[in-house]
DNA sequence: CTATTTACTCAGATCGTTTGACTTAATCGC
DNA sequence: GCGATTAAGTCAAACGATCTGAGTAAATAG
């Protein structure tokens, strides 16, 4: 569990710290670098000259700016590296190739209802191979995978609008890894978009966030100090089982008054046809007023980020429902940001946010926290050895 | 944020480690520490030969097992630190003195209801020093401060049965650091309590965990890989005020059916007269299985844990509430613990919880995760220095 | 045109971890 | 019983990533 540390597991991690660095803030000279990270200038530069040689960054010539030298300044170079997201749904496939910005460059899709598991890995394959075959073959990373979670609880995953029938037992990561032939990963759909939102969205600014996705089905997930939190078994997220509604509308995972009954683009398509869009917005504002308010007192987060695949001017008709939202933790004086505000991430959130968990996997922080400097019992004698 | 790692800052990381390997798992080896933490015999005999100079650890004598030489075992030496936790609630005041086990050696309480912040920190003050004055001076670590939270929400913090009046706008951290002259640390009851039984309680076998604290008000606080989430603001965690009954009894908060208006010492307190315990039970029971599914479906966790102020009595007979519980992705068929089951860690919880805050912050590791091994791009070159 | 400032680089020093040989203390097998 | 084997631990030298301090390049200030 608890691992140590040594120069040998210091130098990747200073790379991924680097990198990081200079793909969230760049560009970004080398001494702005140093500062950040807490190393010396001649180590970031040994660093970057290494990860420049690799053409995961570029340099850009730099420009005076008052005295002294002009620094030239560090920046991602996007076509360092490519990575594909596949995204896999009861309705089908969908796969996408980005690269190191995030930017999706190539797309594509197979339409099939309730696709069996050997099919779909069938698919997988080929598509990814086609896009590998579209980029330098050296530069591909590898791929990501997402699904409607849950995973692996029999009596939730198999039920329900977000099913995958047929997909009982299967260890999808394994599959995917043999699929592709290159580093794979899984993840669910709701956390692959936060993890999107987190690289390419609001996470510029914000560290601490919940990811609210409305899909199908409703997800979500937090981003806690940056990090996606996935829970024991990765399931973490099923905001839309929470039982809002005592003895509610019954729920396929055998449950009453889950709030994806309510709010979801099922339940939007299942009650607009009956009460209209703005019955289903008035039906459907209380309960997702409660939704935040839970969320914020469950995790704190800075913000709460309105996500998935609920179109824009759907989400845009939610977010103007919780102006006016009932009190919780989160109603203090000093905030940043509105308690509610909309994903920056588009539809594609969860094909780039599978894809970048490849990126993120090979090359990103699990980061040391840096030991804080309270009272340090070994302050001073610490550096000598002890005979 | 991100932050590079260099020897000095991996030095005092892997004393961390190998201190806390051997609190949670000792007494160990030498080579069984240097297996568990991933670095070499040497290495680890070298820091433990330092903690062994510092009277952190105590040597026991190796007992012949089978062929080779008898390795002797590393142990915690309980007298090697101790550590002040206070219980800051609206009644007054609980102090106490733990060693490096977690043992309560000491104790004291002021009772005084709704003391001023200013009689509270001179209290504070004067328990800590006689307490310090009762335990080698060098010895001592630091303190740490328990309150109910939240902190810092004017809307919350200052209404209801856990208010603390006359606390608005107190640095609570710096008046503790002032008062008692060690490094000193406040956090949220739920989640000191949460830190006690991550450590001294089901912590030793589980490292995912929901704790469920019921006092006064109803708090919780997610153990995730090991570590405490403690939101943004530090106060994540506010169980007690998700909604789940629509239009319910009205809550000091300002809402309507938070949980704690039903579950809570509070709501027992105010209910039990009217329809006796058995009546209140019923009553509850569908509100307990409810925030259960909450809490599984929203954090994924190993198991949830019922603690808090409540009495054990009293605890067993919620839990037995929990024996037929509705559907959640906690019912998976690999289940290693029971989907609730009871604290371990007594009422001290809170206490031991906030006193081994400034024994964690000074020793333990907030740890940098093992980069995993999957497809590093850097895998050979990344040796060899750029030219 | 010189002095100053700033970013960067080179080469050597530093220091925690690793490596490999050695020591110690137990059991196994003849 | 006694040498061979095994296992944990220690010593001293090697390793290697970062740091340190001197040196270089390119701008501005005066």
């Amino acid at each position: 569990m608890l691992k140590g540390t040594n120069q040998e597991v210091g130098r990747p991690h200073n790379r991924r710290i680097v990198l990081e660095t200079i793909r969230q803030h760049g560009p970004l000279p080398r001494v702005e670098i140093a500062r950040r990270i807490g190393l010396t200038t001649q180590t970031v530069s040994t660093i970057t000259s290494e990860l420049h040689e690799r053409g995961f960054v570029a340099l850009r010539p730099g420009v005076p700016k008052g005295r002294g030298f002009p620094a030239p300044s560090l920046e991602i170079n996007p076509d360092g590296g490519y990575a594909c997201g596949v995204y896999v749904t009861p309705r089908g496939l969908e796969a996408g190739l980005i690269n190191l910005s995030g930017k999706v460059l190539a797309r594509k899709a197979v339409s099939a209802p309730q696709m069996s598991a050997d099919t779909a890995f069938a698919h997988i394959g080929a598509m990814v191979r086609e896009m590998v075959a579209d980029c330098p073959r050296e530069r591909f990373i590898g791929a990501g995978m997402a699904m409607p979670g849950p995973f692996d609880i029999e009596s939730m995953s198999f039920v329900g609008p977000t099913t995958m029938e047929g997909w009982r037992g299967v260890d999808v990561g394994d599959r995917l890894q043999k699929a592709v032939g290159y580093p794979a990963f899984v993840e669910v759909d709701s956390a692959a978009a936060a993890h999107c939102e987190r690289l390419y969205g609001v996470g510029e600014e914000l560290f601490n966030f919940y990811y609210l996705y409305m899909g199908v089905g409703l997800g979500g997930c937090v981003i806690y100090d940056g990090q996606v939190i996935r829970g024991a078994w990765g399931n973490a997220g099923e905001i839309g089982h929470v039982p809002l509604v005592p003895d509610g509308d019954p729920c396929p995972c055998g449950n009453h008054g889950c709030l994806e009954r309510y709010l979801s683009l099922e339940a939007y398509a299942r009650r607009t046809p009956v009460i209209g869009e703005a019955g289903w917005l008035e039906e459907t504002a209380p309960l997702l007023r409660s939704a935040i308010v839970t969320i914020e007192n469950l995790f704190d987060p800075e913000t709460i980020v309105l996500g998935g695949l609920a179109p824009v001017e759907l989400r845009l008709k939610l977010l103007a429902l919780t102006a006016d939202l009932p009190n919780s933790l989160a109603a203090r004086q000093d905030r940043q940001h509105p308690r509610v505000i909309l994903s920056r991430c588009g539809t594609d959130a969860v094909l780039r946010g599978a894809a970048s968990l490849a990126i993120t996997q090979v090359f990103s922080p699990r980061l040391p926290a840096p030991p804080r400097a309270a009272g340090d019992l070994f302050a001073k004698a610490g550096r000598a050895r002890i005979e």
